[in-house]
DNA sequence: CGGTTTTGACCTGCGC
DNA sequence: GCGCAGGTCAAAACCG
């Protein structure tokens, strides 16, 4: 399988170039924008001079009028990469506002709580189960075991007391999350895994769980004293939020962009295919574990279950996934401490806690978001939310453009322990036409880097995941601009519009996990895209669709993207060529932010050798 | 030689 | 209490 970008067949030596370098990279974005600079500023210069020089002489010759072409395309190319820029300033700025205004927010929030831990008032807790709801959401707070309820408070008010810097940032970081998630209707505040330009990798919202969990069992807790890792101790928590990621995958693992090292193999009951569990040796004490195994029904599919949060800076390859399963986890959390609260819409469902329904102009009413039994009933054991990369789910009856989520909240007949829910980003084919739309978008994300100046050329992309981008973008069209072309070109009736965007809006977790998704998905695109992008327009368009869905410019990966291995094979099986009305035609890898690691040509773990068992 | 993978043994939780 | 299954450990093997 080999794949469109550049960096084809580098399961190996990419890689391991992964390994090796990527772990410093954590402001990345900043080079990159300075580079971008540097360009912008220094090269008109160079340009004109070079103009200058060659003035007298450039009379009228063939070779000199090549010369001037080339000098207007670059001028051109320069003013656009100007306005990236600008573009990309702005995102910084207002992105580092947010972050600020969020953290004068915290520590107001500490402030009051930790004055309200004083008092040790059982029913203020519950008052205030918005900031201080440490139930991981699955249970509510009057449930919890008296027991738990003394370790929660034990656990909130070591954390609020302790005068450790990274105690306190974990707590930060969870009380944040949970705060917001639980404002449904603050779409601006509601997205907690906005990268950040300081530290993209701090924003993984997991760290709820590990802050927020209940405290860990003896079990646990004998074996990090045993390792002496105090640290781990206490992010370790009885049981971790799960994120499942289903993909189709013909390597062994996803790169994900961080470095794991395989620690065990169990063969499961009822799958053939052995189960490989990776630990992250990015940091040696980084408590992140990873479960890959095949999926039984569908050996294409590869499953990836990540349990814990970073405790160290990401690669920047590693923030698009760290990012989108955080977003994921919060968004399993944030759906179970509102089950609860009745905060989401209940008319319409089949699902009394997360019913979101969206009816298609054909009126089935399988094309839609809604809520279901969890695919993975193995794991719930632990809160486990799917993110469901393939293109035929499964258990999906329909390619539906919109997103699928299932959860098993309310499991009528048999409540599993744990809320498992199930984001689903469904096959492209059915609507291909309703992509236009977002292509132009995405196509002028690329603006800057093309060299086709044509602006009028209506190119495509070609992402894997199109219905999701679909399904979001005329979401946020329809939300912004009602009279939106847009909406008449898809073709959506409004009823099903008004639907996704209830759905984006009422959820901030939602919005930031297909947030984080997008950047992925962008964001490889547009380094993919560089040669072939025609130039689009409107970067006023993209700044409001940025902002809606706080798709930071400094969040998009910035160096080539990897896209094989589990990407590539994605691509060649889901990414149809994708005809434009002008008949421009144009076919991009769609930018998974997995690809092939090393270990995938090495690792028998769920890999491919295992089927033949 | 250091890091990673393999693999059998061990531990723990859960259902009966 | 017992057995089963999932998860983890750790020594040996492997690899670059």
């Amino acid at each position: 399988m080999e794949c469109s970008s550049g960096r084809s067949g580098d399961g190996d030596s990419g890689l391991k170039d992964d390994k090796r370098s990527e772990h410093s990279t954590g402001d990345d974005h900043e080079s990159h924008h300075h580079k971008k600079e540097i360009i912008a500023e220094e090269a008109p210069i160079a340009s004109t001079e070079r103009s200058i020089e060659a003035g007298p002489s450039t009379i009228s010759s063939p070779k000199n009028d090549k010369v001037d072409e080339q000098l207007e395309t670059t001028k051109a190319q320069m003013g656009e990469v100007r306005e990236e820029n600008q573009r990309l300033k702005m995102c910084l700025n207002k992105i580092m506002t947010e972050y600020r205004a969020l953290e004068m927010q915290f520590n107001n929030m500490v402030k009051q709580e930790t004055k309200k831990n004083n008092d040790n008032n059982h029913e203020e807790m519950n008052a205030e189960s918005d900031l201080v709801s440490l139930s991981l959401g699955r249970v509510p707070s009057n449930n919890i075991p008296k027991n738990d309820q003394e370790k929660v408070n034990k656990v909130s008010k070591l954390a609020l007391n302790n005068d450790e810097e990274f105690n306190k940032e974990e707590l930060s970081l969870g009380l944040e999350c949970k705060f917001e998630t639980s404002k449904s209707g603050s779409t601006t505040e509601g997205l907690p895994n906005i990268p950040s330009p300081v530290n993209s990798s701090e924003v993984v919202p997991i760290k709820n769980d590990e802050v927020v969990e209940t405290w860990p069992p003896s079990k646990t807790l004998n074996k990090t004293m045993r390792d002496a890792e105090d640290e781990v101790a206490q992010q370790t928590p009885a049981k971790k939020a799960r994120v499942c990621v289903r993909a189709r995958c013909d390597t062994p693992t996803m790169n994900d962009g961080c470095q794991w090292r395989k620690y065990g193999q169990k063969i499961a009951k009822g799958n053939p295919c052995p189960r490989a569990y990776y630990r992250c040796t990015v940091a040696p004490s980084c408590p992140v574990r990873k479960q890959v195994q095949r999926c039984v029904e569908d050996m294409s599919i590869l499953i990836t279950t990540y349990e814990g949060t970073h405790n160290h800076s990401l690669p920047l390859s590693a923030t698009a996934m760290a990012s989108t399963t955080s977003a994921a986890a919060s968004m399993l959390l944030s759906g179970s401490s509102t089950s609860n609260s009745g905060s989401m819409p209940s008319a319409q469902t089949n699902n009394n806690l997360h019913g979101l329904n969206f009816y298609l102009p054909d009126g089935t009413k399988s094309n839609q978001l809604y809520l279901s039994n969890p695919a993975l009933s193995s794991q719930h054991s632990h809160p486990t939310i799917t993110l469901d990369l393939t293109s035929n789910p499964s258990n999906s009856s329909t390619s539906s453009p919109f997103v699928r989520f299932n959860s098993s909240y309310n499991n009528n007949n048999q409540l599993p322990r744990y809320p498992s829910s199930t984001l689903s980003f469904s096959s492209p084919e059915s609507n291909p036409m309703h992509w236009n739309s977002f292509l132009n978008y995405a196509t002028t994300q690329n603006q800057p880097y093309s060299n086709n100046r044509n602006n009028n050329n209506l190119s495509t992309l070609n992402f894997g995941r199109q219905n999701t981008m679909e399904s979001i973008y005329q979401t946020y069209m329809q939300k912004n601009n009602n009279s939106s072309n847009i909406s008449q070109h898809v073709g959506l009736q409004d009823s099903t519009i008004s639907a996704a965007t209830k759905a984006i809006t009422a959820d901030p977790t939602f919005q930031s996990a297909l947030a984080a998704a997008l950047s992925s998905l962008i964001g490889n695109t547009t380094n993919q895209g560089n040669q072939n992008q025609s130039a689009g327009e409107n970067l006023s368009q993209k700044m409001k669709w940025a902002e809606m869905f706080q798709v930071s410019s400094t969040s998009l990966p910035s160096s080539s993207s990897k896209v094989n291995g589990c990407a590539s094979s994605f691509l060649n099986k889901t990414a149809p060529v994708n005809n434009t009305q002008n008949g421009s035609l144009m076919l991009l890898s769609p930018s998974l932010p997995f690809s092939a690691t090393k270990s995938a040509s090495t690792s028998p773990g769920g890999d491919n050798s295992d089927n033949t068992n």
